[in-house]
DNA sequence: CCCGTTGCGG
């Protein structure tokens, strides 16, 4: 009686340790009254090392039980578990079966948890096999792990059959229902199922919602997202860390960065994943800029950003062409974290993306682990550089490895193609993947093909491939039909492609000026302007475009029309200095890419105040003469501003780099590497 | 009686 006593004075004392040196302390007390013989005091002790992390300690404690009762066996599972151990903990769960001990909800609850943590289904199963034998059919505790294995293992089927057929379910349940439908993709049931929730007479939590706000997040709906937001507050939910970075995260998913960045503002308590949301939101969107001055801010206010905001503002370099602080990045990354692949692969595609292919290579060549992901990185960079040989000769070389080429290593292989228009090699290589590879070919392969195919002027063929698709040929594929059709002028297949386009209701602007573009070249003047009232709907993405600079390390963007610029004026000399030497040589203004009806002198003038241009000069009257210009650009380069830098590079005898947002251009001596394949 | 289950950024 005397030990319950103390057991109930201690337990609290035992709680408020935050230190080895006072759970020490305890402990000693413990053995001296002889009380360590009390076997749920000691499942405390193990958790008490546990908490603060001291699982050498938990271990010691649990090791030198004379008697381990089931409580004990628990403890020491929870203790593993809760310190990202879940192998030691399924070992714990296994070893406890042999001895024999008789496992309760708890055990099954916390080693389940654990075969969630390692996607391990098959030992999940098993171990829900054994808490049925044991009569915990109806436990929701068990109930709603199993359910959560499920989701993490990408059953979510399995979980849904299993989730109908029971006859109770409380909220945590319903919960992990919920974001595990909002993160196996499938936001749109996640949402049904809150309502279905709801009409149970179940109301959420804070928890719940977080489910319904990652789904928004995925559903990029910019309406419904603000009206979850809005309903959180309404029924006056606790707002903690998790739900304000999901909020977070949720609106710069969706674009929409000032919202997010409100949020953000408004928080009492910041955690480094609330840092990264923002950063990460920031980049993804094309806002790299913002998303850098965001990492230096983060460290300013104390946080120490780890590796998701690194990688990050890793793309947020590549995105820009920021090499220098690309580099730094890398290399302060490396120091901080082992090196593995995803790393890895994060600074190959900014090294080939800043225009440092060579570097990307040896740094491939230096990975020791390589997975298929840094494979593909590799192929693509050379892709995009308009190296399809060695693209080819690198995916070869992989198919020596064990590493399997995926759907993904084929996508990066035929663009490659596509950007070098290797057509022989890409129906070789895709017909390949089919026959030998066993690889179905999805929606991105077809629209490599169709581009290939397309721009290299065989438009009736590249048709054919997409009659022949099983699937119901989406957006991309048709957009690659007609961006063919736009450079090689097909009446008939034009038409058609460019009605599938508009009847699938893009919402990039972007994609409306291709279509606009095409009608212009074919001079179907009724229907451009049909096009262009489309445009001015508003609702359409709307990316502005811009062009960075590399002068001596530092970047430089700018807009088009950059008024505001300092060295505007001169800027605008030196582009009418080279107009005119333009014209000379033969160069004719492609008015066709104004989208405005202006008069053509208006046009031209339009064209030589493009983003691009305004860079190539400030690059070229702040740079020593033959400096090589590396330019980045948001968007696709303009096709006017692409036949301008070729008489630019004959003029000036410069090298000028552009990277569009779909591959490098190298511009030398009149021509571009990309011949036209752009 | 308690424990254990669901929730943030790549």
């Amino acid at each position: 009686m005397q030990s319950i006593q103390w057991l109930k004075r201690l337990k609290p004392l035992l709680l408020a340790c935050k230190d080895k040196a006072s759970i020490a302390k305890v402990h000693a007390l413990m053995l001296l009254t002889g009380l360590s013989l009390h076997l749920s005091f000691n499942g405390r002790l193990i958790a008490s090392y546990a908490n603060i992390g001291d699982i050498v300690s938990a271990r010691k404690v649990f090791d030198l039980l004379p008697h381990r009762g089931t409580d004990a066996w628990n403890a020491m599972i929870i203790a593993y578990s809760r310190n990202d151990f879940p192998v030691e903990a399924v070992y714990l769960y296994r070893q406890m079966i042999l001895e024999g001990i008789r496992p309760d909800s708890s055990t099954f609850t916390v080693a389940l948890k654990a075969c969630t943590r390692l996607s391990d289904l098959k030992t999940g199963e098993e171990i829900w096999d054994r808490a049925l034998d044991c009569g915990y059919e109806f436990d929701v505790f068990i109930m709603s792990s199993v359910l959560n294995l499920y989701a993490k293992c990408g059953k979510m089927d399995e979980a849904i059959e299993l989730f109908d057929m029971m006859p109770r379910r409380d909220l945590v349940c319903w919960t992990t229902m919920i974001s595990g439908l909002a993160r196996s993709g499938q936001p749109i049931e996640a949402v049904d199922m809150y309502r279905r929730m709801q009409k149970e007479g179940m109301e959420g939590d804070g928890v719940a919602v977080l489910g319904l706000i990652q789904a928004c997040a995925t559903l990029g709906d910019s309406k419904l997202g603000p009206s979850v937001h809005g309903y959180l507050i309404r029924r006056s939910l606790s707002m903690d860390v998790f739900v304000q970075t999901g909020l977070v995260d949720m609106y710069a998913k969706n674009g929409q960065l000032e919202l997010a960045h409100r949020v953000f503002k408004k928080m009492p308590y910041k955690s480094v994943a609330s840092w990264g949301a923002l950063i990460s939101g920031s980049a993804q969107n094309g806002f790299a800029g913002n998303a850098l001055e965001f990492l230096v801010e983060m460290q300013s206010c104390g946080y120490r950003p780890d590796l998701v905001s690194l990688l990050s503002a890793l793309l947020a370099c590549s995105q820009v062409g920021f090499l220098k602080l690309g580099k730094s990045l890398h290399g302060y990354t490396l120091r901080r974290f082992d090196i593995d692949q995803v790393l890895g692969t994060a600074a190959i595609d900014m090294y080939s993306k800043c225009g440092a292919l060579s570097w990307a290579r040896t740094l491939f060549d230096k990975i020791d682990s390589k997975d298929s992901i840094s494979w593909n990185a590799m192929i693509s960079s050379y892709g995009i550089h308009g190296h399809g040989k060695e693209a080819l000769s690198l995916f070869l070389k992989m198919t020596k490895t064990n590493l399997k080429p995926d759907h993904a290593t084929f996508a990066s292989l035929l663009s490659a193609f596509s950007h070098s228009g290797l057509v022989q090699e890409g129906q070789y290589w895709f017909n390949l993947m089919v026959s030998e590879y066993n690889i179905p070919p999805a929606e991105k392969h077809y629209a490599c093909m169709v581009d290939l195919l397309a721009r290299a002027g065989r438009v009736e063929e590249a048709h054919k491939l997409i009659d022949s698709m099983n699937t119901e040929p989406g957006l991309t594929v048709w957009v690659a039909l007609l961006a063919g059709c736009c450079k090689n002028g097909n009446l008939v297949i034009g038409e058609i492609a460019a009605k599938k386009v508009l009847e699938l209701n893009p919402d990039d602007l972007g994609i409306y000026a291709l279509v606009s573009n095409y009608y212009a070249k074919v001079r179907k003047w009724d229907k451009v302007a049909g096009v262009r009232k489309i445009m001015k709907k508003t609702g359409m993405k709307k990316v502005p475009g811009y062009s960075v600079v590399d002068v001596k390390g530092k970047l430089h963007a700018f807009l088009m029309e950059d008024k505001r610029h300092n060295q505007y004026e001169d800027i605008m000399q030196l582009l009418d200095k080279l107009d005119h030497e333009m014209r000379a040589i033969g160069y004719v203004p492609k008015t066709e890419f104004v989208l405005h009806d202006l008069e053509e002198e208006v046009k031209e003038k339009m064209l030589s105040n493009h983003s691009e241009r305004l860079a190539i000069a400030f690059g070229l009257l702040n740079t020593a003469p033959g400096t090589r210009l590396l330019i980045t650009k948001n968007l696709r380069m303009c096709g006017d501003c692409h036949e301008a830098t070729k008489f630019i590079t004959k003029i000036v005898n410069r090298e000028i780099v552009v990277r569009d947002v779909k591959r490098f251009h190298h511009f030398k001596n009149g021509i571009c590497s990309c011949s036209d394949y752009w």
